[in-house]
DNA sequence: AGTGTTATTGCAACCGATCTCAGCAACCGA
DNA sequence: TCGGTTGCTGAGATCGGTTGCAATAACACT
């Protein structure tokens, strides 16, 4: 359990430690030989390399960051949890970075992650200002985000089609009946939420019908304004696309303390597909994002520009979870 | 942006490179002129030290691990985010690490962050297997875990009064004038959820009430088969308490796909207060860990450690937090 | 046998810091 | 004025690997 470095494992083995190190990592430069008796005696001293001296002479390491506004927000959470498998298949480690939504820390990390020689990173739907930050580093380039970037295509991307997924949330809502269906926004400065709320409005529009925004706010407390809302309408939607599965809890929540059944007064359908939705009472009904693809895509998007500097845009396509917080409207 | 090391910033501040070191690492031994001069051409050119490097020749970091089973447990989640900002207070840089209940990769992480010459690590509470394995490493004594060790006082321990806590349920319970209390069971193999299924259990014979488990399983559909239990009763209880709220989650909402309304017909209480819980329908009453606390205390503790070897072993007291899902027995 | 490859392995410089030791100048008291 | 401190800075080895280059061995070919 001592200091166990490649020389004593060179010499344990009797050879130099060039070998050992190739050993290990250029295994095809060693006669396989020579190189099963190091890996056996490495294995029976249970010699490691040190990820942190690779990482300074090669300069180049395999940690890589995911950087998110909220790991509480179980979207976050979620994509942290299929990411950290991802990467881990590909023998990367993740490093969860947390930045509470402050530019300042998303920059300390940016920089942390360069001084580690990170090859790449993954910044999830943040506000704009962090993807300004990162066009600041070297990094930059290197860089996948889960979201869309305005008006510059030199980061690779994957999203899901927002407006897709709100024209399932509008569709199943209509073949359910419905024609009067008000909206709740999500998490402000998020491209993704702008873009589901712009899909919602033309959508309505589109449609014929008249768009009815309950809260376009950002705060946790979105939802409980649009239960407010909500109230002191007289003549209040049927059904409520909510941007994201928290708002939807929120407003199902807030309502529900109101005397407000979902289903059974209004339909209440959210958009993320969070596996808590199906422990919400009731059972969300909701727009599913592929997050599991999401991680794998975003990582494999990574390295094909780190490999041929291409960069790609990829768009999932969002799918419609049918669970128990909608129905056909009240007679 | 170029590379920077310490000898370029030496150079251009014309010393040399240990004069710069210790500018930045140990102030009081540079002459306060240089050292100024030092950190303003430092800074000018943008420059900071590699913790790996620095990591590697001090052979310690400020890399510290927080392993916890499953981030997208909003219980991990919570901690990881207080963690983090605890962490980042006082120097150090959280490494998320989820093992998914998988011992091998607890060990992985384990020598990984051992590698990394990490201070010490936190583990949440897991399963016991987790616990054990880290007596493996030289590592194990610097530990501080985030439940209750069985049989072994040298590890720092945070926990919260599970009985203490149990009670408090108990109590608000009983005030309400609910005397057939059932128990539904939370995470297996660990400490606390044996804690509490413990504390009810006894409590409930000191009362001279007939204890009641509806379910004692684990996995994420306890919830659903308690319900199932519920229903399939004669004479159910008028309260249930979860072993935790993710349980009472899932229990309030198979119970009301099946028409049981909380609290109307039944009331829930939890255990451990998520800030998700606020906005559940109904709002959940539970009992509450001081989750910011454990973080702040674990470090304290793992420092303390680290500083003069003490070791001790912290018991925070919960606190009911009265939400809606509890009311009096419906007549 | 002589020479040209090719496969393996050793050598030593290097990645970006830290830290012990030594050198040097200024300062102190007698 | 001299030995003894004290304060500050430079040298150079070191942390645990990687990698270009040189050396040697083995084998093929004319």
């Amino acid at each position: 359990m001592a200091d166990l470095s490649i020389d004593v494992v060179a010499k344990a083995a009797g050879v130099h430690r060039s070998t050992v190190s190739r050993a290990f990592s250029r295994p095809e430069a060693v006669k396989s030989e020579t190189r099963e008796h190091i890996l056996r005696v490495a294995e029976g001293l249970g010699y490691t390399m040190s990820p942190l001296a690779q990482a300074l002479r090669r300069k180049t390491s395999t940690f890589i960051p995911l950087i998110v506004p909220d790991i509480t927000n179980p979207f976050f959470a979620e994509l942290a949890k299929t990411m950290t498998q991802a990467a881990d298949e590909r023998g990367y480690q993740l490093l969860l970075c947390v930045t509470n939504g402050d530019p300042a820390k998303t920059d300390g990390y940016f920089t942390a992650m360069q001084a580690m020689y990170a090859p790449f990173g993954i910044v999830a739907p943040s506000t704009k200002v962090d993807t300004e930050a990162l066009k600041l580093f070297d990094f930059g380039h290197k860089v996948v985000v889960i979201d869309r970037v305005e008006g510059d295509s030199s980061v690779p991307t994957v999203t899901v089609d927002s407006r897709r997924g709100i024209m399932l949330a509008l569709d199943h809502l209509h073949s359910l009946g419905h024609t009067s269906i008000g909206y709740v926004s999500g998490i402000a400065g998020t491209h993704t939420a702008q873009d589901r709320m712009d899909a919602y409005l033309e959508l309505s529009a589109e449609g014929n019908s008249t768009p009815l925004v309950l809260d376009s706010g950002s705060d946790p407390d979105a939802g409980a304004r649009a239960a407010q809302h909500y109230l002191e309408m007289e003549n209040p939607p049927t059904a409520i696309i909510a941007a994201n599965d928290m708002v939807a809890f929120a407003v199902i929540s807030a309502l529900g303390q109101n005397g407000i059944r979902v289903p059974d007064d209004v339909s209440v359908i959210g958009f993320d597909g969070l596996a808590l939705g199906a422990r919400f009472n009731p059972p969300l009904t909701t727009v599913r994002q592929p997050i599991d693809d999401m991680g794998n895509i975003a990582i494999e998007l990574a390295e094909k520009q780190n490999l041929n500097g291409s960069v790609e845009h990829i768009v999932l396509e969002p799918e419609l979870l049918m669970r128990a917080s909608t129905a056909g409207p009240r007679k």
